[in-house]
DNA sequence: CTCCCCCTGTCAAAATCCTGACATGGAAGA
DNA sequence: TCTTCCATGTCAGGATTTTGACAGGGGGAG
């Protein structure tokens, strides 16, 4: 289906070409995860908390881009599958601070693989020395819009 | 399997930051658009039978990256509202062919604006002289991923 | 013509996500 | 000290979206 508009407007739509981008990655992570077990959500969470481990439910939802509550339910979810541990109080504060589990490692270790399967698909598809010029330049858009 | 590229953290990953850009636009598209009384759903819905009238159900779930089930009540809202018109029925096949009303073009041309000016805050952040490639990568991204 | 496949619209149910709200804990300032 | 403000976790409700399923219409192969 042709772009939603003529090489009219502001240079074409870079929210069409964003959307539709972002729409082909998330299907095709979808449809990858959910043979491994996991929903993107929570590849993202586990992604994170095995860089950061610790992390809040709070910190967690900021940096998937989601509330707080979404990622609320996203924790338990993983709780209930024991891929991750969260206390229930804490001396100090009222954030939890997550960890991963052993069988948490072990399903983001195996989902990991398909979904840099993936993302070398997708990086694969342009000139590789634009790589560097690509992230950048998403970055400045999602902060320029206060992302 | 080893990384697409080198990256020590999530936030060098190009679905990350594909998410960030694509969700700081969101929530952008979704603020100026409550103002004006359409969610972003609704929006895209409008431009593309703006640009293109008598698209059906399922052509326009397919424009906007959703399900026909999903688009079906866009469709439902849009009509209760009046901002675009369908036929009961029709007289060969299945597909039934929708109109913006005059109603609905207003309303699509008051919030186009509010659109573009956003687009517009996306597009300076970066050197314009990128802009052509970065429509394409995004292009050729969503392709190798069967968007 | 008939069978088969694909596309379409739609219903129902479930999953997911968000908005609004509230209570708690900590930090900074008067 | 205490008071105000912010951040956090959580509950409830609703809105949105998806999955699964069904029936109808069209077109091509046999």
């Amino acid at each position: 289906m042709a772009p939603p508009h003529p090489a009219h407007d502001v240079t074409e739509h870079v929210g069409y070409r964003l959307k539709r981008a972002a729409a082909a990655l998330r299907g095709a992570m979808d449809k990858a995860l959910r043979e491994r077990g996991l929903t993107v959500p929570q590849y993202a969470c586990l992604e994170l908390l095995d860089e950061r481990p610790g992390l809040s439910n709070a910190e967690l939802a900021r940096g998937t881009f989601v509330t707080r509550q979404s990622m609320n339910v996203v924790l338990r979810g993983l709780q209930e599958a024991d891929l991750i541990t969260r206390p229930a109080t804490t001396d100090h504060g009222r954030a939890l601070p997550a960890h991963l589990t052993e069988a948490g490692r072990e399903r983001l270790h195996a989902a990991r693989s398909a979904v840099y399967a993936i993302e070398r698909t997708m990086v694969d598809a342009f000139p590789q020395r634009r790589l560097a010029a690509l992230l950048a330049d998403l970055d400045r858009m999602a902060e320029a819009l206060g992302g």
